[in-house]
DNA sequence: TCATCTAGATTGACTGGTCAATCAACCGGT
DNA sequence: ACCGGTTGATTGACCAGTCAATCTAGATGA
């Protein structure tokens, strides 16, 4: 049943190791980090205590591998969408979808991600600090450039809006986590057309 | 020397109550809540180890304290401000100027109450997260109501701009603290304005 | 004035439990 | 008979919370 595996030349190990992962986004996204042990990640994985030490060299390394499998996903988008053609608001408007369907379609990743990583600026955030820095940096160079080419005003920092930015975003992430908000199809396609039509727009009425 | 503990009844009984909230400001800033152990709170208060049982009842109603001592301070002014005639405009710029103002005169306690609870959604955050609503909803009113007036657009969600108001504050106060962005007194004063600008005004260049 | 009492404040050694990480042994396929 | 994958019991460190003992200062009374 198991493949010649190929290339990478292990059967089904790689398979366990995939395993553990699932099991260990699962079990943060249930608990959160700190109230995981490793044995719950390896029951949940239906995989042996010491097999997690076999594959990662701590606990802290799973953690870790899952954020940066899934971060660089996203700065790749970015880079993506900062290469394009479109307009500023369109860019805002790719980055923001971008996040949001990452949550619609893997919640529990994305919960571990934002709640334990990012927004934990005591313990990962700290850690991974350069590459979360590097997603606000995106954004703050297509304000930049929307400043530069006259369709956004000059007088709002482009690194302060990129971290209000992202704040908002990881804001609205927590309130579906949490159930502060409802979390619906519905709701995800209107907050991203919301978040970028407040920034972008602003609150005040125009006439 | 001790006064003579009028209505308290308590002499110097006070002080080290005090001196362990103010140790535990310290500690938790520093080292962050997980990392910190009772022994640390008790040595930076020079106290003894029980003492701090004597005066609450676990390491996690120290941190409850001081949460709820300076979270019902920033409500109250909440209130205060809601209460007011300004324009809904002047309000928001109000609201973020009260917890800038906080940052700035107490920088550890705030690092720990936005670190911490608010941001740790998975400890205290939960916790503590109806008192937490309550701050978002009152932006949220304010928004509900230049919407009723008609100075603010009505196709934007007030409580979504709540939670985005609170997410960008946040957000640029973990910058601060985690010396993202240099923490000055005129980047304090600028940060308040730009916030307020970028939620009302918008990048949108108007011409 | 001073001895005694009392209640709360203060001390820090100790207990009990938790859990990350190690490691020696045990497969099963080639 | 070799070797990577796999097992789970064991170790060692850590730390929140308990508790019995000690201290202090004001109150009472002779």
């Amino acid at each position: 049943m198991p493949e010649t595996g190929t290339e990478t030349g292990r059967p089904a190990a790689i398979d366990k190791r995939r395993a553990i992962l699932e099991a260990a986004i699962l079990v943060f996204a249930r608990q959160g980090y700190h109230a995981t042990r490793v044995s719950d990640i390896a029951d949940e994985a239906g995989v042996a205590y010491g097999l997690v030490y076999h594959y990662f060299r701590s606990k802290e390394a799973v953690m870790t591998e899952l954020f940066t499998e899934r971060w660089s996903l996203l700065l790749a988008a970015g880079e993506d969408v900062m290469a394009g053609e479109e307009s500023p608001r369109v860019k805002l408007s790719a980055i923001a979808g971008f996040i949001i369907d990452s949550y619609r379609h893997n919640p529990e990743l994305m919960k571990v991600i934002i709640i334990e990583v990012t927004r934990a600026a005591n313990s990962f955030g700290r850690t991974h600090l350069p590459q979360i820095r590097e997603a606000y940096d995106q954004v703050a160079q297509i304000v930049a450039q929307g400043q530069r080419d006259g369709t956004f005003r000059t007088d709002i920092d482009a690194d302060f809006v990129g971290m209000s930015f992202y704040g908002a975003i990881e804001q609205l992430l927590s309130g579906w986590v949490f159930e502060l908000m409802p979390a619906t199809d519905e709701e995800f396609d209107g907050a991203r057309e919301m978040v970028v039509e407040l920034i972008c727009g602003g609150l005040d009425r125009r006439d």
